[in-house]
DNA sequence: ATGGTTGCGAAGCAA
């Protein structure tokens, strides 16, 4: 009994659909979900996912910015979008699938990237960032009952200290701030999240889904930061089998300048 | 080194 989860930000679904079929041809996850969609849900590309497995998709999208999608091969249902900041940003999708016997709220978020200045004062876009982080405080892993709960996406937080190249040089840098690593992992605590690639990988250990297309060299260089996560109930903990970060991905012909997460769970 | 690259959509913004 093996299921798996995967999440990517494809940076527009459209333009990346030959790299989406060559993930899901390699690696055949039972879930996919995707941020940054970039695309308004009547021109959303359901049929090429069809085409793959995936016949439940639910998409939240708007034109040219942000976007979130769940395609599965297992039906979704209760689904639903909340619009974190009431600023009618499509930035989270939500949907119950059942495993078993047991039944799983998933949560597909897109967190604010916040700009380039970490302080609210001159830069109100790391001012939604914060608000959003603040909102998500009061999302909790077992807020339904009977319902274990999965929460994927791209937060654009890179929480601990080996979640990026360089910790010193990246604190004044938004997405490795104290402010946002503070409160994601407030988020975590609150909600009674357990971060499953951190279960997997000890702290001290590098660990990166993201590489810049500004470098010259990404490769090379090497300086990711782990922006992408799966987190999960304290129940699912004990299931997780496995979680691939398929950094081969960030290589491939035109890439995402994130790579696809993937969990594998023995339920 | 305060640059660099990419996507959307058709100039400049967002990431």
């Amino acid at each position: 009994m093996g299921f798996s989860i995967a999440t990517w930000n494809i940076n527009s679904v459209r333009l990346r659909m030959p790299i989406i079929e060559q993930f899901v041809m390699q690696h055949r996850p039972d879930i996919l979900c995707l941020q940054e969609t970039k695309v308004p849900n009547e021109l959303f590309p359901l049929s090429p996912l069809r085409a793959l497995g995936y016949e439940h998709i639910i998409v939240h999208g708007q034109k040219g910015y942000h976007g979130v999608a769940i395609a599965s091969r297992i039906p979704l249902t209760e689904d639903h979008r909340q619009d974190y900041c009431n600023v009618g940003d499509a930035r989270h999708i939500s949907a119950i699938f059942h495993r078993g016997s047991r039944r799983i709220r998933l949560h597909n978020f897109y967190v604010p990237a916040g700009g380039d200045e970490p302080d609210r004062t001159i830069n109100p876009k790391f001012g939604h960032k914060l608000d959003f982080i603040e909102e998500m405080k009061r999302l909790h892993a077992n807020a339904e009952p009977n319902t274990s709960a999965i929460l994927v996406g791209d937060l654009n937080i890179a929480p601990l200290e080996h979640d990026v190249w360089s910790h010193k040089q990246l604190l004044k840098i938004v997405s490795h701030t104290p402010i946002e690593t503070d409160g994601l992992i407030e988020v975590m605590k609150r909600g009674a999240w357990l971060d499953l690639m951190r279960q997997q990988v000890p702290e001290s250990e590098k660990l990166y889904t993201w590489w810049s297309y500004r470098a010259k060299d990404w490769e090379a260089a090497d300086r990711g930061r782990r922006l992408d996560h799966i987190w999960s109930s304290s129940d699912l903990g004990p299931l997780l089998q496995r979680i691939d970060i398929l950094k081969a991905a960030r290589g491939w012909d035109r890439p995402s300048d994130h790579v696809p997460v993937t969990a594998h769970f023995n339920l």
